[in-house]
DNA sequence: GACACGAGGTGTACGGTGTACACCTTCGAG
DNA sequence: CTCGAAGGTGTACACCGTACACCTCGTGTC
Protein backbone atom coordinates (compact mmCIF):
# COMPACT_ATOMS: atom_id res chain seq x y z
CA UNK A 1 0.00 0.00 0.00
CA UNK A 2 1.64 3.57 -1.17
CA UNK A 3 1.79 5.51 1.81
CA UNK A 4 0.70 9.05 0.38
CA UNK A 5 -0.27 7.98 -3.46
CA UNK A 6 -3.47 6.61 -2.17
CA UNK A 7 -4.91 9.75 -1.15
CA UNK A 8 -5.67 8.86 2.44
CA UNK A 9 -2.96 10.13 4.06
CA UNK A 10 -3.20 7.67 7.54
CA UNK A 11 -2.69 9.34 11.00
CA UNK A 12 1.12 7.93 11.94
CA UNK A 13 1.33 5.39 14.19
CA UNK A 14 2.35 5.60 17.94
CA UNK A 15 2.74 4.11 20.91
CA UNK A 16 -1.10 5.27 22.48
CA UNK A 17 -2.70 4.57 19.47
CA UNK A 18 -1.60 1.05 20.11
CA UNK A 19 -2.35 0.91 22.98
CA UNK A 20 -5.77 2.16 22.43
CA UNK A 21 -6.32 -0.02 19.69
CA UNK A 22 -5.57 -3.41 21.39
CA UNK A 23 -7.78 -2.42 24.36
CA UNK A 24 -10.33 -1.82 22.16
CA UNK A 25 -10.04 -5.05 20.17
CA UNK A 26 -9.46 -7.18 23.59
CA UNK A 27 -12.60 -5.51 25.17
CA UNK A 28 -14.98 -7.20 22.04
CA UNK A 29 -12.54 -10.27 20.92
CA UNK A 30 -10.77 -10.98 23.98
CA UNK A 31 -7.33 -11.53 25.38
CA UNK A 32 -6.48 -14.99 23.21
CA UNK A 33 -7.82 -13.35 19.99
CA UNK A 34 -5.60 -10.12 20.35
CA UNK A 35 -1.84 -10.79 17.62
CA UNK A 36 0.52 -9.27 16.52
CA UNK A 37 -0.59 -9.79 13.19
CA UNK A 38 -4.59 -9.00 13.96
CA UNK A 39 -3.46 -5.74 15.94
CA UNK A 40 -1.24 -4.71 13.21
CA UNK A 41 -3.83 -5.27 10.30
CA UNK A 42 -6.29 -2.97 12.41
CA UNK A 43 -3.92 -0.42 12.48
CA UNK A 44 -3.05 -0.88 8.71
CA UNK A 45 0.40 -1.59 9.45
CA UNK A 46 2.66 -4.64 9.14
CA UNK A 47 3.32 -6.39 11.91
CA UNK A 48 6.75 -5.19 12.51
CA UNK A 49 6.05 -1.71 12.88
CA UNK A 50 4.15 -2.58 16.23
CA UNK A 51 7.74 -3.29 17.56
CA UNK A 52 9.01 0.19 16.69
CA UNK A 53 6.35 0.92 19.91
CA UNK A 54 6.37 -1.87 22.13
CA UNK A 55 8.88 -3.90 23.01
CA UNK A 56 7.16 -6.92 22.51
CA UNK A 57 3.88 -8.53 22.95
CA UNK A 58 4.09 -8.93 27.14
CA UNK A 59 5.63 -5.06 26.92
CA UNK A 60 2.15 -4.48 24.85
CA UNK A 61 -0.48 -6.02 27.18
CA UNK A 62 1.89 -4.05 30.31
CA UNK A 63 1.35 -1.38 28.43
CA UNK A 64 -2.90 -1.90 27.73
CA UNK A 65 -2.38 -2.82 31.90
CA UNK A 66 -1.11 0.87 32.71
CA UNK A 67 -3.21 2.30 30.32
CA UNK A 68 -6.81 1.03 31.80
CA UNK A 69 -5.05 1.82 35.23
CA UNK A 70 -4.23 5.17 34.48
CA UNK A 71 -8.02 5.67 34.02
CA UNK A 72 -8.61 4.83 37.91
CA UNK A 73 -9.38 7.95 40.22
CA UNK A 74 -6.71 9.66 42.14
CA UNK A 75 -7.12 8.30 45.58
CA UNK A 76 -8.50 11.67 48.22
CA UNK A 77 -6.45 10.69 51.36
CA UNK A 78 -7.41 14.18 52.77
CA UNK A 79 -9.86 13.54 55.41
CA UNK A 80 -9.55 9.55 55.97
CA UNK A 81 -8.92 8.86 59.55
CA UNK A 82 -10.26 6.13 61.97
CA UNK A 83 -13.82 6.65 61.52
CA UNK A 84 -13.83 6.47 57.50
CA UNK A 85 -10.98 4.35 56.39
CA UNK A 86 -13.52 1.62 55.93
CA UNK A 87 -15.67 2.97 53.88
CA UNK A 88 -12.91 4.89 52.07
CA UNK A 89 -11.10 1.74 51.55
CA UNK A 90 -14.54 0.15 50.32
CA UNK A 91 -15.64 2.43 47.91
CA UNK A 92 -11.93 2.96 46.53
CA UNK A 93 -12.07 -1.09 45.79
CA UNK A 94 -15.59 -0.67 44.38
CA UNK A 95 -14.47 2.24 41.74
CA UNK A 96 -11.90 0.37 41.12
CA UNK A 97 -13.85 -2.95 39.91
CA UNK A 98 -16.34 -0.70 38.28
CA UNK A 99 -13.38 0.55 36.30
CA UNK A 100 -12.35 -2.78 35.04
CA UNK A 101 -15.63 -4.09 34.58
CA UNK A 102 -15.29 -2.82 31.40
CA UNK A 103 -12.09 -4.78 30.55
CA UNK A 104 -12.83 -8.31 31.28
CA UNK A 105 -9.55 -9.30 29.96
CA UNK A 106 -8.07 -7.20 32.58
CA UNK A 107 -8.56 -9.73 35.62
CA UNK A 108 -6.50 -12.08 33.84
CA UNK A 109 -3.68 -9.52 32.61
CA UNK A 110 -2.93 -8.66 35.79
CA UNK A 111 -2.78 -12.32 37.23
CA UNK A 112 -0.36 -12.81 34.66
CA UNK A 113 1.81 -10.02 34.97
CA UNK A 114 5.44 -11.37 36.32
CA UNK A 115 6.08 -7.94 38.29
CA UNK A 116 4.31 -5.09 39.07
CA UNK A 117 3.97 -2.29 37.07
CA UNK A 118 4.11 1.47 38.89
CA UNK A 119 0.56 1.66 37.68
CA UNK A 120 -0.49 -1.27 40.49
CA UNK A 121 1.86 -0.10 42.95
CA UNK A 122 0.36 3.27 42.46
CA UNK A 123 -3.16 1.37 43.65
CA UNK A 124 -1.62 -0.62 46.20
CA UNK A 125 -0.32 2.50 47.72
CA UNK A 126 -2.91 4.17 47.87
CA UNK A 127 -4.62 1.22 49.41
CA UNK A 128 -2.40 0.95 52.36
CA UNK A 129 -2.45 4.67 52.61
CA UNK A 130 -6.22 4.10 53.36
CA UNK A 131 -5.39 1.87 55.78
CA UNK A 132 -2.34 3.68 57.83
CA UNK A 133 -4.86 6.63 58.09
CA UNK A 134 -7.54 4.62 59.33
CA UNK A 135 -5.01 3.69 62.26
CA UNK A 136 -4.22 0.57 61.65
CA UNK A 137 -0.42 -0.70 62.20
CA UNK A 138 2.12 -1.85 59.51
CA UNK A 139 1.63 -5.22 60.28
CA UNK A 140 -2.21 -5.51 60.44
CA UNK A 141 -2.29 -3.60 57.49
CA UNK A 142 0.50 -5.85 55.52
CA UNK A 143 -1.79 -8.59 56.24
CA UNK A 144 -4.84 -6.71 55.21
CA UNK A 145 -3.58 -6.33 52.06
CA UNK A 146 -2.91 -10.06 51.63
CA UNK A 147 -6.80 -10.90 52.81
CA UNK A 148 -8.16 -8.47 50.26
CA UNK A 149 -6.32 -10.13 47.92
CA UNK A 150 -7.72 -9.86 44.38
CA UNK A 151 -9.93 -7.79 45.81
CA UNK A 152 -8.33 -5.22 45.57
CA UNK A 153 -8.38 -4.85 41.89
CA UNK A 154 -12.60 -4.91 42.38
CA UNK A 155 -12.64 -8.67 40.89
CA UNK A 156 -12.40 -12.05 42.24
CA UNK A 157 -12.18 -14.75 40.31
CA UNK A 158 -15.19 -17.04 39.68
CA UNK A 159 -14.47 -20.59 39.12
CA UNK A 160 -16.77 -21.48 36.36
CA UNK A 161 -17.88 -18.14 35.71
CA UNK A 162 -18.85 -18.13 32.05
CA UNK A 163 -18.99 -20.51 29.24
CA UNK A 164 -21.50 -20.83 26.51
CA UNK A 165 -25.13 -22.60 27.85
CA UNK A 166 -25.83 -25.77 26.34
CA UNK A 167 -29.00 -24.69 25.06
CA UNK A 168 -30.26 -27.83 24.29
CA UNK A 169 -33.21 -28.31 26.51
CA UNK A 170 -32.36 -32.35 26.74
CA UNK A 171 -28.70 -31.64 27.45
CA UNK A 172 -29.13 -29.48 30.49
CA UNK A 173 -32.38 -31.73 31.28
CA UNK A 174 -29.25 -34.06 31.67
CA UNK A 175 -27.02 -31.71 33.00
CA UNK A 176 -29.59 -31.26 35.76
CA UNK A 177 -30.18 -34.53 36.70
CA UNK A 178 -25.92 -35.58 37.09
CA UNK A 179 -26.23 -32.65 39.32
CA UNK A 180 -29.02 -33.48 41.64
CA UNK A 181 -27.73 -36.79 42.08
CA UNK A 182 -24.38 -36.28 42.13
CA UNK A 183 -23.89 -32.65 43.28
CA UNK A 184 -26.96 -31.69 45.03
CA UNK A 185 -25.37 -28.94 47.20
CA UNK A 186 -23.70 -27.34 44.07
CA UNK A 187 -27.32 -27.37 42.82
CA UNK A 188 -28.95 -26.04 45.47
CA UNK A 189 -26.77 -23.40 46.13
CA UNK A 190 -26.72 -22.39 42.22
CA UNK A 191 -30.66 -22.69 42.64
CA UNK A 192 -30.53 -20.45 46.00
CA UNK A 193 -29.22 -17.21 44.41
CA UNK A 194 -32.12 -16.37 41.67
CA UNK A 195 -34.20 -14.09 43.48
CA UNK A 196 -36.18 -12.95 40.96
CA UNK A 197 -38.11 -15.34 38.53
CA UNK A 198 -34.91 -15.85 35.90
CA UNK A 199 -34.87 -17.64 32.81
CA UNK A 200 -34.39 -21.56 33.03
CA UNK A 201 -30.76 -22.25 34.39
CA UNK A 202 -29.19 -18.93 34.24
CA UNK A 203 -26.89 -18.33 36.97
CA UNK A 204 -29.10 -15.27 38.14
CA UNK A 205 -26.44 -14.95 41.16
CA UNK A 206 -25.73 -10.67 41.35
CA UNK A 207 -21.66 -10.83 41.13
CA UNK A 208 -22.04 -7.10 42.44
CA UNK A 209 -23.45 -8.59 45.79
CA UNK A 210 -21.39 -11.24 46.34
CA UNK A 211 -18.62 -9.38 45.08
CA UNK A 212 -20.00 -6.46 48.16
CA UNK A 213 -20.52 -9.78 50.32
CA UNK A 214 -17.24 -10.96 50.90
CA UNK A 215 -15.04 -7.53 50.70
CA UNK A 216 -17.39 -6.69 53.96
CA UNK A 217 -16.59 -9.68 55.52
CA UNK A 218 -13.11 -8.65 55.08
CA UNK A 219 -13.39 -5.47 55.88
CA UNK A 220 -15.39 -5.78 59.59
CA UNK A 221 -12.85 -8.89 60.22
CA UNK A 222 -9.82 -6.41 59.37
CA UNK A 223 -11.75 -3.87 61.72
CA UNK A 224 -12.27 -6.27 64.79
CA UNK A 225 -8.38 -7.27 64.48
CA UNK A 226 -7.88 -3.32 64.72
CA UNK A 227 -10.25 -2.67 67.70
CA UNK A 228 -9.35 -5.83 69.38
CA UNK A 229 -5.59 -4.45 69.40
CA UNK A 230 -4.12 -6.75 66.83
CA UNK A 231 -1.66 -8.47 67.20
CA UNK A 232 -0.19 -7.29 70.32
CA UNK A 233 -2.56 -9.28 73.10
CA UNK A 234 -2.94 -12.89 72.16
CA UNK A 235 -4.13 -13.44 68.62
CA UNK A 236 -7.38 -14.94 67.78
CA UNK A 237 -7.20 -18.44 66.71
CA UNK A 238 -9.71 -20.40 64.99
CA UNK A 239 -11.79 -22.52 67.56
CA UNK B 1 13.24 -45.65 16.81
CA UNK B 2 12.33 -49.33 15.84
CA UNK B 3 10.13 -50.96 18.08
CA UNK B 4 11.53 -53.65 19.36
CA UNK B 5 14.93 -54.35 17.38
CA UNK B 6 16.81 -51.74 19.47
CA UNK B 7 16.14 -53.96 22.33
CA UNK B 8 14.04 -52.04 24.86
CA UNK B 9 10.57 -52.01 23.92
CA UNK B 10 9.06 -49.31 25.77
CA UNK B 11 6.07 -49.40 28.28
CA UNK B 12 2.94 -48.86 25.79
CA UNK B 13 1.78 -45.49 25.93
CA UNK B 14 -1.31 -44.76 28.28
CA UNK B 15 -3.54 -42.05 29.76
CA UNK B 16 -2.06 -41.89 33.02
CA UNK B 17 1.26 -41.91 31.74
CA UNK B 18 0.59 -39.58 29.59
CA UNK B 19 -1.01 -37.38 32.29
CA UNK B 20 1.61 -38.27 34.92
CA UNK B 21 4.56 -37.14 32.57
CA UNK B 22 3.03 -33.39 31.70
CA UNK B 23 2.26 -33.34 35.69
CA UNK B 24 5.89 -34.25 36.47
CA UNK B 25 6.97 -31.96 33.19
CA UNK B 26 4.58 -28.77 34.56
CA UNK B 27 6.04 -29.16 38.11
CA UNK B 28 9.24 -28.38 37.36
CA UNK B 29 9.25 -26.26 34.09
CA UNK B 30 6.11 -24.48 34.24
CA UNK B 31 3.06 -24.69 32.24
CA UNK B 32 3.93 -22.64 29.66
CA UNK B 33 6.91 -24.64 28.86
CA UNK B 34 4.17 -27.86 28.51
CA UNK B 35 3.66 -28.18 24.57
CA UNK B 36 2.38 -31.74 22.83
CA UNK B 37 5.51 -31.94 20.87
CA UNK B 38 8.32 -31.63 23.93
CA UNK B 39 6.07 -33.69 26.09
CA UNK B 40 5.88 -36.66 23.34
CA UNK B 41 9.59 -36.10 23.28
CA UNK B 42 9.87 -36.95 27.09
CA UNK B 43 7.52 -40.56 25.95
CA UNK B 44 9.97 -40.87 23.11
CA UNK B 45 6.74 -41.03 21.08
CA UNK B 46 5.87 -39.10 17.95
CA UNK B 47 3.62 -36.08 18.88
CA UNK B 48 0.59 -37.14 17.42
CA UNK B 49 1.00 -39.89 19.23
CA UNK B 50 -0.19 -38.30 22.53
CA UNK B 51 -3.75 -37.53 20.58
CA UNK B 52 -4.68 -41.18 20.73
CA UNK B 53 -5.24 -40.98 24.84
CA UNK B 54 -6.13 -37.12 25.09
CA UNK B 55 -8.50 -35.09 22.72
CA UNK B 56 -6.69 -31.97 22.57
CA UNK B 57 -4.20 -30.07 24.62
CA UNK B 58 -7.13 -28.02 26.53
CA UNK B 59 -8.41 -31.97 27.72
CA UNK B 60 -4.81 -32.50 28.61
CA UNK B 61 -4.68 -30.32 30.73
CA UNK B 62 -8.28 -31.05 32.25
CA UNK B 63 -6.52 -34.11 32.76
CA UNK B 64 -4.00 -32.71 34.61
CA UNK B 65 -6.02 -31.20 37.25
CA UNK B 66 -8.82 -33.89 37.46
CA UNK B 67 -5.27 -35.90 37.90
CA UNK B 68 -3.69 -34.02 40.93
CA UNK B 69 -7.30 -33.39 42.73
CA UNK B 70 -8.19 -37.15 42.85
CA UNK B 71 -5.03 -37.12 45.43
CA UNK B 72 -7.25 -34.61 47.94
CA UNK B 73 -7.94 -36.73 50.43
CA UNK B 74 -12.92 -37.77 50.32
CA UNK B 75 -13.96 -35.37 52.68
CA UNK B 76 -15.51 -37.33 56.28
CA UNK B 77 -18.49 -35.14 56.72
CA UNK B 78 -20.02 -37.54 59.69
CA UNK B 79 -19.81 -35.91 62.77
CA UNK B 80 -19.91 -32.56 60.78
CA UNK B 81 -22.94 -29.94 62.61
CA UNK B 82 -23.31 -26.57 64.35
CA UNK B 83 -20.03 -26.81 66.79
CA UNK B 84 -17.35 -28.13 64.17
CA UNK B 85 -18.27 -26.88 60.68
CA UNK B 86 -15.91 -24.07 60.87
CA UNK B 87 -13.29 -26.19 61.65
CA UNK B 88 -13.73 -28.92 59.24
CA UNK B 89 -14.12 -26.36 56.83
CA UNK B 90 -10.92 -24.96 57.60
CA UNK B 91 -9.16 -27.73 57.58
CA UNK B 92 -10.11 -28.88 54.38
CA UNK B 93 -9.37 -26.00 52.92
CA UNK B 94 -5.77 -25.87 54.19
CA UNK B 95 -5.51 -29.69 53.10
CA UNK B 96 -6.35 -28.56 49.61
CA UNK B 97 -3.81 -25.73 49.88
CA UNK B 98 -0.72 -28.58 50.60
CA UNK B 99 -1.59 -30.40 48.04
CA UNK B 100 -2.16 -28.01 45.16
CA UNK B 101 0.88 -25.87 46.40
CA UNK B 102 3.31 -29.20 45.39
CA UNK B 103 1.93 -28.07 41.66
CA UNK B 104 2.45 -24.84 40.78
CA UNK B 105 0.73 -24.54 37.79
CA UNK B 106 -2.41 -26.01 39.44
CA UNK B 107 -3.82 -22.65 40.21
CA UNK B 108 -3.66 -21.09 36.55
CA UNK B 109 -4.72 -24.21 35.18
CA UNK B 110 -7.69 -24.05 37.26
CA UNK B 111 -8.72 -20.19 36.68
CA UNK B 112 -8.47 -21.08 33.09
CA UNK B 113 -11.21 -24.35 32.66
CA UNK B 114 -13.85 -23.28 30.93
CA UNK B 115 -15.93 -25.33 32.92
CA UNK B 116 -15.57 -26.85 36.11
CA UNK B 117 -14.51 -30.59 35.95
CA UNK B 118 -16.17 -33.32 37.84
CA UNK B 119 -13.41 -33.47 40.36
CA UNK B 120 -14.01 -29.83 41.14
CA UNK B 121 -17.88 -29.68 41.83
CA UNK B 122 -16.54 -32.69 43.98
CA UNK B 123 -14.57 -30.53 46.05
CA UNK B 124 -17.11 -27.78 45.95
CA UNK B 125 -19.58 -30.08 46.79
CA UNK B 126 -17.49 -31.34 49.89
CA UNK B 127 -17.09 -27.88 50.83
CA UNK B 128 -21.01 -26.75 50.64
CA UNK B 129 -22.05 -29.85 52.54
CA UNK B 130 -19.81 -29.06 55.69
CA UNK B 131 -21.51 -25.44 55.44
CA UNK B 132 -25.00 -27.22 55.16
CA UNK B 133 -24.36 -29.34 57.44
CA UNK B 134 -23.09 -26.85 59.97
CA UNK B 135 -26.48 -25.22 59.82
CA UNK B 136 -26.02 -22.80 57.56
CA UNK B 137 -28.94 -21.97 54.89
CA UNK B 138 -28.50 -22.03 51.13
CA UNK B 139 -28.30 -18.73 50.47
CA UNK B 140 -25.77 -17.87 53.48
CA UNK B 141 -23.74 -20.81 52.12
CA UNK B 142 -24.12 -19.65 48.14
CA UNK B 143 -22.76 -16.23 49.95
CA UNK B 144 -20.01 -17.99 51.49
CA UNK B 145 -19.04 -19.74 48.42
CA UNK B 146 -18.47 -16.52 46.70
CA UNK B 147 -16.84 -14.83 49.30
CA UNK B 148 -13.89 -18.05 50.05
CA UNK B 149 -13.90 -17.95 46.53
CA UNK B 150 -10.13 -18.58 45.23
CA UNK B 151 -9.51 -19.90 48.84
CA UNK B 152 -11.48 -22.84 48.17
CA UNK B 153 -9.08 -24.08 46.61
CA UNK B 154 -5.94 -23.80 49.01
CA UNK B 155 -4.48 -20.44 47.38
CA UNK B 156 -4.77 -16.75 46.76
CA UNK B 157 -2.91 -15.57 43.32
CA UNK B 158 -0.73 -13.04 44.41
CA UNK B 159 -0.32 -9.88 42.69
CA UNK B 160 3.86 -9.71 42.54
CA UNK B 161 4.21 -12.90 44.02
CA UNK B 162 7.46 -14.80 42.22
CA UNK B 163 10.04 -13.19 39.67
CA UNK B 164 13.59 -13.66 39.41
CA UNK B 165 15.27 -10.87 41.87
CA UNK B 166 17.54 -8.97 40.07
CA UNK B 167 20.30 -9.67 42.41
CA UNK B 168 22.54 -6.76 41.40
CA UNK B 169 23.00 -4.73 44.37
CA UNK B 170 23.56 -1.56 42.80
CA UNK B 171 19.89 -2.26 41.00
CA UNK B 172 18.10 -2.95 44.31
CA UNK B 173 19.78 -0.34 46.13
CA UNK B 174 17.89 1.86 43.01
CA UNK B 175 14.53 0.29 43.22
CA UNK B 176 14.19 0.48 47.20
CA UNK B 177 15.18 4.12 46.40
CA UNK B 178 12.37 4.29 43.90
CA UNK B 179 10.18 2.21 46.14
CA UNK B 180 10.82 4.72 49.49
CA UNK B 181 10.07 8.26 47.69
CA UNK B 182 7.00 6.71 45.87
CA UNK B 183 5.57 3.77 47.21
CA UNK B 184 6.82 4.06 51.18
CA UNK B 185 3.51 1.89 52.12
CA UNK B 186 4.43 -0.87 49.67
CA UNK B 187 7.89 -0.69 51.11
CA UNK B 188 6.74 -0.35 54.74
CA UNK B 189 4.31 -3.25 54.46
CA UNK B 190 6.46 -5.39 52.77
CA UNK B 191 9.05 -5.00 55.69
CA UNK B 192 7.01 -5.36 58.10
CA UNK B 193 6.38 -8.82 57.18
CA UNK B 194 10.09 -9.84 58.39
CA UNK B 195 9.52 -11.48 61.77
CA UNK B 196 12.88 -12.89 61.79
CA UNK B 197 16.15 -11.77 60.52
CA UNK B 198 16.15 -12.66 56.96
CA UNK B 199 18.24 -11.68 53.48
CA UNK B 200 18.82 -8.61 52.58
CA UNK B 201 15.32 -7.70 50.62
CA UNK B 202 13.76 -11.21 50.31
CA UNK B 203 10.03 -10.93 51.09
CA UNK B 204 10.82 -13.23 54.28
CA UNK B 205 6.33 -13.06 54.10
CA UNK B 206 4.97 -16.27 55.48
CA UNK B 207 2.30 -17.09 52.51
CA UNK B 208 0.46 -19.66 54.80
CA UNK B 209 0.10 -17.34 57.84
CA UNK B 210 -1.29 -14.87 55.52
CA UNK B 211 -3.54 -17.33 53.64
CA UNK B 212 -4.92 -18.49 57.05
CA UNK B 213 -5.30 -14.82 58.77
CA UNK B 214 -7.66 -14.11 55.51
CA UNK B 215 -9.40 -17.50 55.36
CA UNK B 216 -9.74 -16.88 58.97
CA UNK B 217 -11.63 -13.51 58.29
CA UNK B 218 -14.07 -15.21 55.93
CA UNK B 219 -15.26 -18.15 58.31
CA UNK B 220 -15.54 -15.38 61.22
CA UNK B 221 -17.80 -13.68 58.87
CA UNK B 222 -19.68 -16.32 57.55
CA UNK B 223 -20.35 -17.16 61.18
CA UNK B 224 -21.22 -14.53 62.73
CA UNK B 225 -23.83 -13.90 59.70
CA UNK B 226 -25.02 -16.84 60.57
CA UNK B 227 -25.00 -16.26 64.39
CA UNK B 228 -27.10 -13.07 63.76
CA UNK B 229 -30.09 -15.01 61.98
CA UNK B 230 -28.93 -14.05 58.32
CA UNK B 231 -30.20 -12.95 56.34
CA UNK B 232 -33.87 -12.94 57.49
CA UNK B 233 -33.36 -9.58 59.84
CA UNK B 234 -32.06 -6.27 58.49
CA UNK B 235 -29.14 -7.13 56.87
CA UNK B 236 -25.78 -5.74 58.42
CA UNK B 237 -24.75 -3.34 55.94
CA UNK B 238 -21.19 -1.26 56.13
CA UNK B 239 -21.37 2.43 57.82
C1' DG C 1 -3.52 -71.68 11.12
C1' DA C 2 -5.66 -67.79 8.22
C1' DC C 3 -7.62 -63.65 8.41
C1' DA C 4 -9.90 -59.46 9.45
C1' DC C 5 -10.25 -55.80 12.58
C1' DG C 6 -9.38 -52.14 15.52
C1' DA C 7 -6.32 -49.82 18.80
C1' DG C 8 -2.34 -47.32 18.80
C1' DG C 9 1.98 -45.23 16.89
C1' DT C 10 3.88 -42.57 12.53
C1' DG C 11 4.80 -38.93 8.90
C1' DT C 12 3.52 -35.17 6.54
C1' DA C 13 1.43 -30.91 6.16
C1' DC C 14 -1.13 -26.56 7.18
C1' DG C 15 -2.17 -22.38 9.20
C1' DG C 16 -1.22 -19.93 13.05
C1' DT C 17 2.08 -17.52 16.53
C1' DG C 18 6.04 -14.07 18.22
C1' DT C 19 9.93 -11.72 16.59
C1' DA C 20 15.10 -11.16 14.68
C1' DC C 21 17.28 -8.82 11.01
C1' DA C 22 18.23 -6.18 7.01
C1' DC C 23 16.23 -2.90 4.27
C1' DC C 24 14.03 1.37 2.66
C1' DT C 25 11.66 5.81 3.16
C1' DT C 26 10.94 10.15 5.02
C1' DC C 27 11.70 14.22 7.52
C1' DG C 28 13.82 17.67 10.46
C1' DA C 29 18.19 19.74 12.13
C1' DG C 30 22.74 21.47 11.07
C1' DC D 1 22.07 20.30 0.83
C1' DT D 2 23.25 16.76 3.44
C1' DC D 3 23.01 13.46 6.92
C1' DG D 4 21.29 10.71 10.53
C1' DA D 5 17.82 8.79 12.92
C1' DA D 6 13.01 7.48 13.56
C1' DG D 7 9.66 4.70 11.79
C1' DG D 8 7.44 1.47 8.38
C1' DT D 9 8.51 -2.88 5.31
C1' DG D 10 9.66 -7.70 3.78
C1' DT D 11 11.54 -11.88 4.50
C1' DA D 12 12.56 -15.56 7.32
C1' DC D 13 12.79 -18.70 11.29
C1' DA D 14 11.44 -21.60 14.95
C1' DC D 15 7.73 -23.00 17.30
C1' DC D 16 2.90 -24.11 18.25
C1' DG D 17 -1.65 -27.27 17.99
C1' DT D 18 -3.63 -30.62 15.24
C1' DA D 19 -6.14 -32.74 10.75
C1' DC D 20 -5.49 -36.61 7.87
C1' DA D 21 -3.78 -40.66 5.74
C1' DC D 22 -1.01 -44.35 6.67
C1' DC D 23 1.22 -48.46 8.73
C1' DT D 24 1.85 -52.04 12.23
C1' DC D 25 0.73 -54.80 15.39
C1' DG D 26 -1.91 -58.02 19.00
C1' DT D 27 -6.08 -60.41 19.34
C1' DG D 28 -10.68 -62.80 18.56
C1' DT D 29 -13.06 -65.68 15.23
C1' DC D 30 -13.79 -69.16 11.99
Amino acid sequence: MATTATGGARTPLSRARVLDEAIGYADTHGLDALSMRTLAELLDVVPMALYKHVRSKEALIDGMVETVLATLPAADLAGVGPESWRAVARSRILAARSALQRHPWMWRALETRAAPTPAMLDHMEAMIQILRRGGLGPVLTHHAMHALGGRIWGFTPEVASSGPAPADPAEIAAAMAAMRERWPGVLESAMSARHEAGSAVGPGCDDDAEFAFALDLLLEGVESRHFAGWPSPARATSH
